[in-house]
DNA sequence: AATTTAAGAGTTATAATATAACACAAACAT
DNA sequence: ATGTTTGTGTTATATTATAACTCTTAAATT
């Protein structure tokens, strides 16, 4: 199974998830000469508790628990950082924050999100971004961010499992 | 030209878009026995002064010189109003509103956005909503609401019209 | 036409998301 | 060791959106 399938299935080893996002951020960050602090270490590593997407309020209590300042702006900066190197991605449709699964490739992700367990899938799909930026170019535009959100049912919310 | 391209050249009848708007919202309420109210009316029309998706609370004024009461629930009643039609569309990326150029014919829209200009086109590309869904559909995942959006500069502003 | 019902709008308050601005501290570069 | 840049602390506030309740007006029913 894909890792990207791996979301809607409840039983794969989540453990692996984080710590390999950590991993990868970890050096990521040395390969580029940019500060892996422990806030930004720690609201990734929140972020990936699970593959629901999640508020950027939603993130404070865990720096609040470190003892760390718990204020928004703290949490924002980590999230921009994390967002402009691509380790996490930012789903508009939910104003919510999703950890990236594969950072070092740069890509344009989509999403399938389920409206029932709110899990959340990062889709890789080049033929698909590609159609889209030929589309913009049709009409003279110059794409420089696309953004591909789908609602939806996941498979085990479709078999009732919520 | 096709009316999706006038929104990026300035010096098209634009007044023509927005009685073409108001005529078909009101045939399509009529249609479906809704009520095309007044500030319904004035909430799609002042939508309609633009290409430029507008923020909620940028149509207050035009109801509070109407006479109208001009908090916040008022605007958003219209907007989920209108957005239940289709007759205006939500860009998630701005948290901001456009009106729909064809709401007749039900789609899922894709905008490009000017990051200069603000303005916004909706694109009809029926074969990438497809590929999206039948993507979507590959993970096992029923699309049911789909959000594609285009940041970048358009070809006005490629030309330094801004 | 009078009465009931439902839909829309008025109003107040507040929730949820995000950023501005400035002070301070730690890391890094010279 | 010193200056500079980057990250963080802190306070305040901007922006976007909704809850909850009241009142009015239009529509449906009798």
């Amino acid at each position: 199974m894909s890792d990207s399938q791996l979301a809607f299935t409840p039983e794969h080893d989540h453990s692996g998830c984080i710590e390999h996002a950590l991993m990868d951020a970890r050096s990521l960050c040395e390969e580029r000469n940019l500060r892996f602090t422990p806030i930004r270490e720690l609201v990734l590593k929140t972020i990936w508790q699970s593959h629901k997407p999640l508020g950027a309020y939603e993130l404070l209590p865990a720096l609040a628990e470190a003892g760390f300042n718990s204020a928004p702006p703290t949490v924002y900066r980590a999230l921009d950082f994390l967002q402009e190197q691509g380790l996490v991605h930012r789903i508009s449709l939910l104003n919510a924050f999703i950890g990236c699964p594969h950072p070092s490739t740069s890509h344009e992700g989509s999403f399938l999100i389920c409206r029932h367990c709110n899990n959340a899938v990062e889709v890789e799909a080049p033929s698909i971004s590609n159609e889209v930026n030929k589309q913009a170019e049709r009409f003279g535009f110059i794409p420089e961010q696309q953004s591909i959100e789908v609602l939806g049912t996941c498979p085990e919310c479709q078999r009732g499992n919520a």
